[in-house]
DNA sequence: GTGAAAGCGCTAACAG
DNA sequence: CTGTTAGCGCTTTCAC
């Protein structure tokens, strides 16, 4: 593998001129550009980029820690931020945190401090304390839950008020009885949390009374979750006529639940999600659901990053203030909800 | 940020014996390894990990490429060959080419050379002859592609024996006019011409002509793509009463297609899918699928990985012998070809 | 057992 | 415009 020195006596110059050549210094004689490019190109060269990280002090690569990328939810967040990452010239580290705290922990301590130049991280089991408490300096973009007062840019959609809207869209329906699946006893998890108050808000403003015995919890929010508590709920005396599952998958899982028992969607129970992946889109029936806008989701925290870390690298430390982004969302009414009419 | 010299200077002894404690070296005097624990603790120390890998030759990073991460297949598998690279000590980048060719050929011609140890790679676009147009040493494991004599490492499962499988499960239940959806024109796409091949191979076997008609291209692989072939089947004068589609997702596709025309699955359509990704566990009637063990397809390539770039740093080059390993698969019949009792 | 010193390949002052 | 040179932080002979 040929390095600037080997290019350099090849084409009879200095490494910094090939250095320079490299990359794309405006002063070079037309005639010494040429000469080195031609010994580039003989020499096959390519620069050393563990040589080159070690001088310029960065990596050239951020990570995306996500609980895990098998949630259809996080593969195609997932898919747009290493997309959004390579046309800035990033590549993407991806770790799993399988939603164990001391892993998410473990990132916040720096385990891949010296390995990438940014972290986009969507938690799920810490809280506001385990933020404060953190050491590492890496720049730092979190997704999806929203840690007030946090020092800490971060981008998500109003959870809160998407469910509440979801919730009204039920109860506009003329539902009155309306289940939830997906609330979540243990700390963290401030998505819960908020779909749960906009769940609640939703009901009240609909003159619905708020019934603990309608909300199902889940250990997590896979389709096994989903369909497991949509049989507690249709075990209940009087079961609920329409529910809002806190995401998709649940919202499928609850499906497969109500159609094997011979039950029909929506006439018989109404279901609903959060999320918009595309599985929603194709199941039968299709999915009603909280879109939240992805793309710009991902474009905006690889955007957030890239100034954190241009910031970092301009000031000493702690220059630019803490942005919270709300990115945006849309309401998809779909068969699940409404049937085939609508 | 500390660095070696500065912990050496805190305990008062030479940069050497702060590097041998960190690595682990044995012989060190144990009131020595003491004082220096302390001090590399006082200063929080962390390995400059680009220095490391610029003066050890590596960065412990490895690569896995593959078409779109938000498509289920590759997302269970990205997460498994995550989680199978930690185990190891490894990070994992993640690249996706979206199946176009240049952006395969780029892999292969070395893009990530200098910033991985190896790579993973499940090509879709590329062919034979671009494999051994290869010009980038870097230690490569293929996934899913047979690509015969190529000098490369590779794991796939036997997908024309798997579709041969498929389809004699197919007629065994009767059917006569048995449909294929995801057939390829495109160079490349071995997987899509070996499942070509075992489907008319089942027909054979089970005495079945071989109709064109019945064989449905499509594009790319995705739900869309199921859906609309689904449409163009069911519009021939006299339509399959089965369908093998060439993955899940064509499958949830084309199942999407049939119940939205009121049909039923399947009783007046049968629909067969290859991957066993989760959807199709949960979709309604579940999904008739191969099942290739993805754990183990990502685990050996992870270990086929490791052993090839431990060759690679032992000796010379091009060492060891390239592995062709067969994953197992399994078929599971559910409801959308049996219905409910089955 | 431990230290001194060279050098991995690159970039960036600083000269000229 | 181009060359010289000093490190970035680490590992690794080679002495002692």
């Amino acid at each position: 593998m040929a390095s600037l020195k080997d290019v350099a006596q090849r084409a009879g110059v200095s490494v910094k001129t090939v250095s320079n050549v490299v990359n794309g210094y405006a002063y070079v004689a037309s005639g010494t550009r040429e000469k080195v490019e031609l010994a580039l190109a003989e020499l096959d060269y390519r620069p050393n980029l563990s040589a080159r990280n070690l001088r310029r002090g960065r990596t050239g690569v951020i990570a995306l820690a996500v609980p895990e990328l098998d949630a259809p939810y996080f593969a195609e967040l997932a898919r747009s931020v290493i997309k959004a990452a390579a046309e800035r010239g990033w590549m993407v580290l991806i770790d799993q945190t399988d939603g164990v705290a001391a892993r998410e922990r473990e990132l916040l301590q720096g385990v891949r401090e010296q390995s990438v130049d940014g972290l986009i991280f969507s938690p799920v089991a810490i809280g506001r304390d385990d933020l404060a408490a953190r050491t590492d300096a890496t720049p730092l973009v979190l997704l999806g839950e929203r840690v007030l007062d946090g020092p800490t840019d971060h981008i998500a959609v109003d959870n809160q008020s998407a469910a509440r809207e979801m919730t009204a869209h039920l109860a506009g329906l003329g539902h009155t009885r309306i289940g939830a699946i997906g609330a979540q006893h243990r700390p963290g998890m401030g998505t819960a949390r908020l779909r749960l108050a906009g769940y609640r808000e939703g009901l009240a403003a609909a003159g619905l009374p708020y019934d603990e015995e309608l909300v199902a919890p889940t250990p997590a929010y896979r389709r096994a979750d989903g369909a497991e508590a949509m049989r507690r709920l249709l075990a209940l005396p009087e079961p609920p006529r329409a529910v809002f599952c806190f995401n998709d998958l649940l919202a499928l899982g609850a499906l497969r639940t109500v159609l094997s028992q011979g039950l029909r969607v929506p006439e018989d129970v109404a279901v609903a999600g959060f999320d918009d992946i595309e599985d929603g889109r194709y199941s039968t029936p299709t999915l009603t659901t909280v879109s939240p806008d992805k793309d710009r989701v991902a474009k905006t925290a690889v955007e957030l990053l890239d100034t954190r870390i241009d910031a970092g690298r301009r000031a000493g430390r702690g220059a630019a203030a803490c942005r919270e982004i709300e990115a945006p969302y849309r309401l998809l009414v779909r068969e699940s909800t409404v049937g085939r009419a609508g």
